[in-house]
DNA sequence: ACGCGCTTTGCAATCGATTACATGGAAGCT
DNA sequence: AGCTTCCATGTAATCGATTGCAAAGCGCGT
């Protein structure tokens, strides 16, 4: 019908009031007496109007989006965390970018880019490991919009994060291994650097100093959260000669990886070796075995992290710095008694 | 340092020239001397100025995002096809929008509303099921910004779509079993209403036609392609007196939920029964056993779309139309010939 | 010396909504 | 009646960049 859009003026027209009016009708309504107010609502609904959302962001000095830094997209461990983020902020009027930051061509400096405020309002970063000459040109408080990490964040600054208790994970893990039986525990880590790593790792190490079990340096395979890495570590356990009777992976797509490579040289798991995974991913629940693991709640991190960052965009004091959220053991078949027990 | 942001206002009087000319100097480069432009180019780095995209976008009359409608975010199914998306178009100077379209408070009305052009200059929906209601309300030439679907599409539609090629993969998997020796041939589907479930019926109807073997009802089998429904197909599976000796399943996930459960049982494939699955996500690789199944390019179906898209916003002539890309069958473990055999 | 054409630059309108300030009128109080 | 207060509404400036149009500057041919 229209081919031309609708702006405020033609409802202001249609109405017969100023587009001063029809604004506040729209965004302040108790500012409006009752009967223009309805008038102008139906002349809204007459002309179809719909608020040009570019407009008046210029105007209110806002972008109204709020952007997402995640290391690679492509890891479905992420998609219920973005979920969840989407979830939070959709319903407050926000708009969310997602970008990729371990894409080419996403170098540090275009990423800092992206964050000079004039495309998003606010940040969740989902990469712990961004460059700290990114960090020292985000001062927050300096007119620089607010950044929060969530699930992972880098240490040595004071930017808010939300995450998951990672030692306690750890030990949940460690201590339902022990409590089976198991004394010779090895560990499968993610990549160096990264704080999920080493508090996983912490958390291992406490632990099992805690029982008076060994801490061997062969029994500790380097990965980096990937199903691939898993099945190298699975490699190289094989290749002991004393190897661990159970086996906890910093991710569950390592312990997949992990399994399924020993599955290859006819070994099974609980049988032959205990696997405990870290995340619940969906995938964890119908493995062969179903995966013992320590269950995040990764949607709640999303929306937390959300909830977090808006309330620091909409007034100046963010009300809450860091928040951990608790994790919780699921026991499947994935575990079992030592066999030599 | 500069506590108020810098405009175009400040670097025309650092460079000593018009606003004008520095966003001319910016934009087309090749409108202004040689001199001047790196006057202004100095100018801008001594400031340290950043064009407001959203001034930028008001008065270019566009928006500089594309929306992308996901079914469910929460679905690692998706992420590699967002990562294609995200990949094309953050080079070319758009962002990317996701709305999930099954969330709660996610109902058509509010999809048609964020089509209104005001929040983004194109769509791409991964979503087949768009409401008749929106898609009539949608007129593409009517000056509303375009919309391609990828992966799904709606059909009674001329809107572009860019997907595999369903049937070739159904008959591909199907052609696999027969080769293996399999007469009795089983189906999980999608589900009802979808077209991908649709195209792989067909293709799998097809096809044992073809063979000129039995295509009975009870070997067809109700699923979503989630990893619950494959589960749940596995029991009546289980239940039949006359079963498949080999089951073909719409998507990997009812294929690694179809294995787990049999594995519950203590039944074990391919020895008890041989499955294909659809679509090759990360984990069939490494699931147990590792599973045969369609490879799907994920990732370049998000880049194709994305591409196809923006040739639609860029320019009033869409090269392409729809776009079919193939697929692949991929032999791994989880098929072999009929135990009977 | 003049005029034509071409390049480079500036002026100012414009995109559409928001909001500080001004105004008009009704109601309340003495 | 006269004055203050308050509510509803309108006027017009503003957000920051882009771009049509006009003018200025330059070179060159006659």
């Amino acid at each position: 019908m229209d081919r031309k859009t609708v702006t405020i003026q033609d409802v202001a027209l249609a109405a017969g009031v100023s587009t001063a009016t029809v604004s506040r009708a729209i965004s302040s309504p108790e500012k409006v007496s009752e009967a223009t107010r309805s008038t102008v609502m139906e002349a809204i609904r007459t002309t179809g109007y719909q608020v040009n959302v570019t407009a008046s962001n210029l105007r209110r000095q806002r972008t109204g989006a709020i952007m997402v830094l995640v290391p690679d997209l492509g890891n479905p461990f992420f998609s219920r965390i973005l979920a969840g983020i989407e979830n939070a902020t959709a319903t407050r009027g926000y708009s969310v970018l997602f970008v990729d930051t371990k894409q080419p061509g996403m170098e540090p400096e275009r990423i800092v880019m992206h964050l000079n405020g004039t495309r998003a309002d606010g940040f969740i970063s989902l990469d712990g490991a961004l460059a700290g000459d990114f960090l020292s040109r985000h001062r927050p408080g300096g007119g620089q919009p607010p950044l929060v990490f969530a699930c992972e964040w880098a240490e040595g600054t004071d930017l808010p994060h939300v995450a998951i208790n990672n030692q306690s994970g750890a030990s949940l893990a460690v201590q339902h291994l022990v409590e089976l039986g198991h004394r010779r525990i090895g560990h499968v880590t993610g990549p160096d650097g990264n704080v999920l790593t080493t508090t996983r790792l912490e958390g291992t190490r406490e632990s099992l100093k805690a029982h008076a079990l060994p801490i061997r340096d062969d029994w500790f395979f380097h990965g980096d959260f990937s199903l691939q890495s898993g099945a190298e570590a699975a490699e190289k356990w094989l290749k002991l000669k004393d190897r661990p009777s159970a086996v906890f992976c910093a991710s569950d797509q390592m312990a997949c990886g992990f399994i399924s490579k020993l599955s290859l040289h006819g070994l099974s798991v609980p049988q032959d070796v205990s696997v405990v995974g870290f995340d619940d991913i969906d995938i964890a629940r119908h493995y062969i075995p179903p995966l013992t693991t320590i269950h995040q709640p990764r949607h709640k991190l999303g929306t937390k992290a959300a909830e977090l960052l808006l309330s620091q965009i909409e007034s100046a004091s963010p009300a809450v710095r860091d928040e951990i959220l608790e994790v919780e053991l699921i026991v499947r078949k994935s575990t079992a008694a030592p066999a030599g027990n």
